[in-house]
DNA sequence: TATTGTTATACTCTATAACTATA
DNA sequence: TATAGTTATAGAGTATAACAATA
């Protein structure tokens, strides 16, 4: 019992052994959500070896996708990073030891160190983003009208959240 | 220049600061994956605090989805986890310790040690499985127009894979 | 007083290398 | 010899608590 299955017996297509959320969940939502679900956790499980094409762990590969626009305070950072912030200190150290990022003292706030990226940093930055911007092969199979159906659904999601 | 944003001009709604992977990619693909791949990371940062709703580490989490289908070796969850093996025992010690799973000795081969889930990992499992597969709000919030469209296209994409 | 970032500490996750017990 | 799992070790990510500098 995984406590998932309830409320429908319709037949279900057994997946690799990854999920057994089954597809006959209640809903529409639940339905679509759990389709959704595989493709999310393939590209978890593939993210560590992504950041690792780059010599990045998971979470620097992170902190550099969000330092793209401009500088960011180092509280900033940990909150967006969904983490406390003496993490980010130990963080930062390891990337500036490898030249990717600078601190810089705030003018306004002496307390506040803004981060920005080296030339190095915004280089590989630049090289990160491009291949996590690269469709999966799951995606690239798709056809024509089933990527700009999808592409209009998930606007329209973005759009009105 | 994050070297993802050439090719196209078109005009860009901005979203949040977390992606700046713009939606002007050269193809179709690249538009919808780029979407899609927002939704992916917001679900990715949330995660680990998902996973602590049940006192379980990120990758404990991980463990516990794919220990549902009955015994496991743990040369197998490596693999799974891309993990080194040596990762996997204090792994699994943590989570026997814990009273989740019970290491079994394989009676073909003694060498091999196989993980099941206990009575309360299997229960802990299913609440983590209903919690996991609950539509987040982007998802719930669609249209049914739409839910069965990204329904019917995932069911293609995933059965042609 | 409150906030920003740091340090100290402890635990988990991760990889590599050396080891054991089986095969 | 080769494989499954363990142990030892080291580095990175995480949280909590105590601290310095600044507001």
């Amino acid at each position: 019992m995984n406590g998932f299955s309830d409320g429908s017996s319709e037949q279900v297509t057994r997946r690799p052994a990854s999920t057994d959320v089954s597809e006959g969940g209640s809903g529409l939502p639940e339905q679509a959500w759990t389709l959704l679900f595989e493709l999310l956790h393939t590209h978890m499980r593939n993210f560590p070896a992504l950041a690792a094409e780059f010599e990045l762990s998971p979470v620097q590969a992170h902190v550099l996708r969000q330092l793209g626009e401009g500088a960011l305070a180092m509280s900033t950072l940990a909150h967006y990073l969904s983490c406390d912030a003496s993490n980010v200190t130990g963080l930062v150290d390891r990337l500036e030891a490898r030249g990717l990022v600078e601190r810089k003292s705030s003018e306004q706030d002496r307390r506040v160190k803004m981060l920005v990226l080296t030339e190095a940093g915004a280089e590989l930055r630049g090289r990160l983003m491009a291949r996590l911007g690269a469709p999966p092969p799951l995606i690239a199979a798709m056809p024509d009208e089933d990527l700009a159906a999808l592409r209009d659904i998930m606007r329209r999601a973005l759009k009105t959240q």
